[in-house]
DNA sequence: CAGGATCCACGCTGATACTG
DNA sequence: CAGTATCAGCGTGGATCCTG
């Protein structure tokens, strides 16, 4: 994205990462258990179609979720993390961690906030 | 963004780290020694003063970053890393080193491709 | 020097309809 | 069931000009 000379690669993590859906989907494969197309559906149940397609395909290509398609009538799609995928989960956790922490402290902030306007 | 039952809140942390240029300016800032708003365009050459006040301001506003006016002329203002935008750091670093691993893999696969292909 | 204001382009996402 | 194709909207970021 940028040219900065060899340091500062978060963005290339973050290109795993984000997405509107990218994370909601990651924590649902990590849960560990193969998930079929309209399974994700039915756990995203805002997602259109076509995103879930396309997020599936770009998590597909960076091997981070595996495809296996059963070639059967009707036809069989799950979706899975690889092994390769798992390494993100730390990072995911971290950044989850990070987040509930911030929103525990602009609670706090508003709160004091409340306390202090009515003195 | 989305109403996950307490769940997954990476969301709310990447908020804090999205955007084109905020890990460019996160990554400087976190040098430690406070900026001067020209310096920063200095070091993101590409970025806009537009982008650049923008992302600033939002920083400020999560208080990951302080904003300190000198009442001069011509102005000075100087942007530096809050206490609390420190805890960012071992979470960008988190992402840099996997981003950096993920670069790694990826050109191994295809220095592994064209090898095969070869063949 | 450090912005603010305005206008504009493009890409991401959504909605809808269709199919092997 | 698991998609693909097409069209449309909107928000993020960019370009440019102006100012205390």
């Amino acid at each position: 994205m940028q040219k900065n000379p060899g340091q500062c690669q978060f963005v290339v993590a973050m290109d795993s990462i984000v997405g509107k859906w990218k994370p909601t989907i990651l924590y649902h494969l990590l849960q560990g258990k193969p998930l079929r197309f309209n399974e994700l559906r039915r756990l995203l149940p805002d997602i259109t179609q076509r995103m879930l397609t396309l997020y599936l395909r770009e998590l597909e290509e960076e091997e981070i979720v595996k495809r296996v398609v059963y070639p059967q009538i009707p036809p069989k799609v799950e979706y899975s993390i690889t092994e390769y995928g798992m390494s993100l989960s730390p990072v995911l956790e971290m950044l989850h961690r990070w987040g509930v922490a911030h929103i525990e402290r602009k609670r706090l902030k508003e709160a004091e906030n409340e306390r202090t306007k009515t003195d």
